[in-house]
DNA sequence: CATGTGTGGTAGC
DNA sequence: CATCGCTACCACACATG
């Protein structure tokens, strides 16, 4: 019997390095993923093997998209067999040429605007009628939507190319001009109008949606330049450590002196640079002027209005009608930080400590010299210190920086809030309380919105710091929590024990989108999660940071809730779950963690349409780069570099004493490292591990350990399928095609294991049994996966999968997933190939069968179930193959 | 009581 | 038309055995 040349390539096919991953080819869990990926395969072939019978449809790359008649499959078919191609998801907005659709949504009617975009009956009729029709007599769109977008395109780029600021000025035009003309940072006016559609937002499937959002978002922009400046300084102090020997830290705290250095309203005040002649007005930063934009940042004359960061355009408008807002600047909000960094840098502090893209904590006790305890010029120098910081500051990063200064952090904290803006305040340790208690408390960092109102509507009615020193430790306790309620306590005295020697390491990476998503249906839900994954991975990739957990997290509309919330494309209200992965062996790769993330959000039940959010968290990391022991103090040899002491009029050798290291210094090993693989997934300990005195190794050790296990040069143990994954892996389309009863079966696995969003969230239910993404113990035996080769004669066939089924029920045990993969792969072939296609269809009955009677009543429930749902799996693959290969539906 | 999970709060503009 | 509501961490209540 002669090979299909694609039945050949299957049968050859390698599993291990499918898309080119370096390893974990077969991470756990992989069935799912193979599953998926071969199905798109075969489409994929058969766009090459299909026999064409017309060339209709040549240069047509055309996505289907929701219920078609016929259906996607057979549209699929039609497609190829007429010389046209499939895309099987929106890549990119041009790469389609046509989406075949029946209706469309609100939503996606806009966004397929620009797609021609036609009915199915335009694919069938032109092949009835042997040529291809007119595309426009069958859209799905009416016309008008197609036409609004160039001509707005036009005007708007039209709009950029004159200049909006001059104009601004000169004439005092109506603010709401100025409001959005300097929003539109523009391209030349050779610009071709129609592209300067930059503006427009990228299909949520498509990855570059991710890009373009992060792109535009200060939030993001924030955390990522925290999480940059934490690692740079942690490099710093490592090495800086590496250079010296341990610097002593100033003796006691109480002679310390601290300062929190800030940009006043940073953002407004950077973008300000751009547009100086608006600097008396009221100006706020915002990405657009409409009502439900936010104010990322407003000047000190918006706030006089009461106008406040985070506030919406539309209420700040109320407050100051004049209220003029101004781009983003991003490039110009990093370097001013990188301005003031570099001026705090070179001051060579005791300690510098990032708080964020425009702030620091800064020890500078020994920048400062004390004459005795009880100096009375020291104010006075400490004052001149904060002065010619300030202007330095303000001469490098042409921005205003205000800077309080404490003998701790909390106290450099309030005093910064009571500098701003533009100014400087020192609180000494002898004044701290009078200074402090008259204080509101929302001035004490920790103390948000929720504590201040629960503080207020106590029945304490605590509302200034003093208030809360007079009402004493036990019931700011009662109120807020032992350990907030003790510190907040503390602070109310002026103390606090805040670190900052120490910058620790990360414990969890993740992402987070919840504006913008809008999706259909779970197939989009897992391409959006497979595209929020990715993005995850890379920045794993880029930090070197790998992880054994994952947290994921729905944003699902309030029941109550409208379908379109206030804010444009925002969340709305919304009802917010979390849930946790099982732990995992170390990880960082995109397959594995899509599979885990598409399963915890299944889970959640929730409707694809009703999704608002997606966030996802790594915990339980480990980083692959160099030695992950605490560290993070950042002592500056004096002796290395040039010391350009111009901000410090003090020139006097800068005193150390030299008194022992902190207990939490940088020489102090942490606690314990962490050991998240081996301690949490035993299964994934190799045999020799036991003896091996774990708790000798840093986590870098054990990392590189579980990394080069990953990769077995040995014989692989075999690895159950994990059907909990698995099941959620099946291509959104089988599972709509499976048979209803089988859904049902799949959904009350998801059902199974954890509550349901809708239900209240009750703590008194059983946990269930079984967990998704876990890792069993694999039987390290003599297995060998089960194969075929070559095998023609059926009832051998039948006797071989009968005794696989045996075996395995004998001894209770799940399906692995090679052998999962082998017979899948076998029947694949089969279906596609033989000449008796009823075969396949019987192979498949028959290992229904076995699994029926061999896995009895003594059998695991969950173990028999995992089996069921793979000869699902099985007979619907064989279906599909049959239909697709031969166009025979059983 | 040690441990794990889910939720809530806070910080930065 | 709009808009770009992120990220990391800590702390707690509660469940589990």
């Amino acid at each position: 019997m002669p090979l299909h040349p694609f039945a050949k390539q299957l049968q050859e096919h390698k599993f291990e390095g499918e898309k080119g991953e370096e390893y974990e080819g077969h991470e756990y869990g992989d069935f799912g993923d193979y599953f998926r990926k071969k199905l798109t395969k075969l489409e994929n072939q058969f766009q090459e093997y299909v026999p064409v019978e017309s060339d209709l449809f040549k240069d047509c790359i055309i996505y289907i998209t929701g219920y078609t008649r016929p259906s996607a499959p057979e549209l699929r078919r039609l497609i190829n067999a007429h010389g046209g191609k499939i895309c099987h998801y929106l890549a990119g907005k041009s790469y389609a040429t046509h989406i075949v659709a029946s209706s469309l949504t609100a939503r996606k009617r806009q966004e397929y605007a620009k797609y021609k975009v036609v009915k199915p009956e335009w694919i069938v009729e032109s092949i009835n009628s042997n040529k291809r029709l007119p595309w426009h007599d069958f859209r799905t769109i009416k016309t008008e939507y197609n036409h609004s977008i160039s001509p707005f395109a036009g005007q708007n780029s039209n709009a950029a190319t004159e200049d909006p600021d001059k104009q601004v000025v000169d004439e005092q035009v109506d603010q709401e001009q100025v409001v959005d003309e300097p929003v539109v940072e523009e391209p030349p006016a050779d610009q071709i109008p129609v592209d300067s559609k930059d503006a427009s937002i990228p299909n949520i499937l498509d990855p570059k949606f991710i890009e373009h959002f992060y792109k535009h978002s200060r939030l993001h922009h924030l955390s990522i330049w925290k999480g940059d400046l934490k690692r740079r300084f942690q490099k710093l102090a490592a090495e800086s450590n590496q250079r010296t020997s341990q610097r002593a830290l100033p003796a006691t705290s109480s002679c310390r002196v601290i300062l929190h250095v800030d940009f006043d309203s940073f953002f407004v005040a950077v973008s300000l640079l751009s547009h100086p002649q608006l600097s008396d007005r009221a100006v706020c930063v915002s990405s657009g002027s409409h009502g439900s934009s936010d104010i990322a940042s407003c000047n000190y004359v918006a706030r006089k209005f009461g106008v406040h960061n985070g506030m919406w355009m539309k209420q700040a408008r109320e407050l100051c009608p004049d209220l003029i807002a101004i781009p983003f600047d991003f490039e110009g909000y990093e370097k001013a930080s990188a301005a003031l960094y570099e001026v705090l840098l070179e001051l060579k502090p005791d300690l510098l400590f990032p708080v964020s893209v425009d702030e620091a904590l800064v020890d500078v006790t020994s920048l400062i010299p004390r004459n005795g305890s009880q100096d009375e010029g020291f104010q006075q120098k400490v004052s001149e210190f904060l002065e010619n910081l300030r202007k330095e500051i303000k001469s490098r990063a042409r921005v205003d920086a205000s800077i309080g200064a404490g003998p701790n952090v909390v106290l450099a904290k309030i005093a910064l809030r009571l500098a701003k803006p533009n100014g400087q305040k020192y609180i000494p340790a002898s004044r701290a309380l009078d200074v402090i208690h008259p204080l509101p408390i929302s001035h004490l960092p920790g103390l948000g919105y929720s504590s201040v109102k629960k503080l207020a509507s106590s029945k304490y009615e605590i509302t200034t710091i003093g208030q809360i020193s007079s009402a004493g430790q036990q019931v700011m306790i009662e109120l807020l929590g032992n350990k907030i309620g003790t510190k907040m306590y503390e602070y109310s005295q002026g103390i606090d024990h805040t670190d900052i020697s120490v910058i620790p390491s990360p414990k969890s990476i993740g992402v987070e989108i919840s504006w913008g998503v809008r999706l259909a249906d779970a197939h989009e839900v897992d391409i959006f999660i497979g595209n929020l994954i990715s993005e995850l991975c890379r920045r794993m990739k880029v930090q070197e940071i790998c992880g054994s957990q994952m947290t994921a997290k729905l944003y699902k509309r309030h029941p109550q809730a409208p379908i379109n919330p206030p804010k444009f494309l925002g969340h709305g209200h919304c009802e917010i779950y979390t849930k946790s992965s099982s732990v995992f062996p170390l990880t960082d790769q995109v397959e594995t963690l899509t599979k885990i993330a598409q399963a915890l959000i299944r889970s959640f039940n929730c409707p694809p349409t009703d999704v608002r959010g997606l966030g996802f968290q790594i915990t339980k990391v480990s980083t692959t780069g160099q030695e992950n022991t605490n560290q993070g103090t950042l002592n500056f040899p004096k002796s290395t570099t040039k010391n350009t002491d111009q901000l410090t009029p003090q020139t006097t050798p800068r005193k150390r004493t030299l008194t022992a290291p902190r207990s939490s210094g940088s020489l102090t090993p942490k606690k314990r490292p962490m050991t998240p693989d081996l301690e949490s997934s035993p299964s994934k300990r190799g045999p020799t591990r036991a003896g091996n005195a774990p708790q000798f190794m840093t986590v870098t050790q054990q990392f590189r350990e579980v990394r080069n296990k990953r990769e077995p040069k040995e014989p692989k143990e075999p690895e159950p399928v994990d059907l909990s994954v698995l099941s959620s892996q099946i291509d959104t389309d089988v599972f709509a095609e499976l048979p209803p009863e089988i859904q049902r079966e799949i959904a009350l696995q998801s059902k199974r294991q954890r509550k349901q969003p809708n239900f209240d969230p009750s703590r008194g239910r059983r946990s269930a049994p079984t967990e998704p993404a876990r890792i069993r113990d694999p039987v390290i035996s003599l297995y060998k996966p089960i194969e075929f080769c070559g095998m023609v004669d059926e009832s051998s066939i039948r006797s071989k999968l009968r005794n696989w089924v045996r075996e395995s029920a004998s001894n209770d045990r799940r399906p692995y997933r090679e052998d999962a993969e082998n017979v899948q792969r076998f029947l694949i072939t089969t279906a596609a190939e033989d000449q008796d296609w009823g075969k396949s269809k019987r192979l498949a009955d028959w290992i229904n069968k076995q699994v029926a009677l061999c896995m009895g009543a003594a059998t695991n429930e969950d173990i028999l179930h995992e089996w069921t749902l793979l000869t699902e799996i099985f007979s619907d693959v064989v279906r599909r193959v049959l239909r697709d290969t031969r166009g025979i539906t059983v």
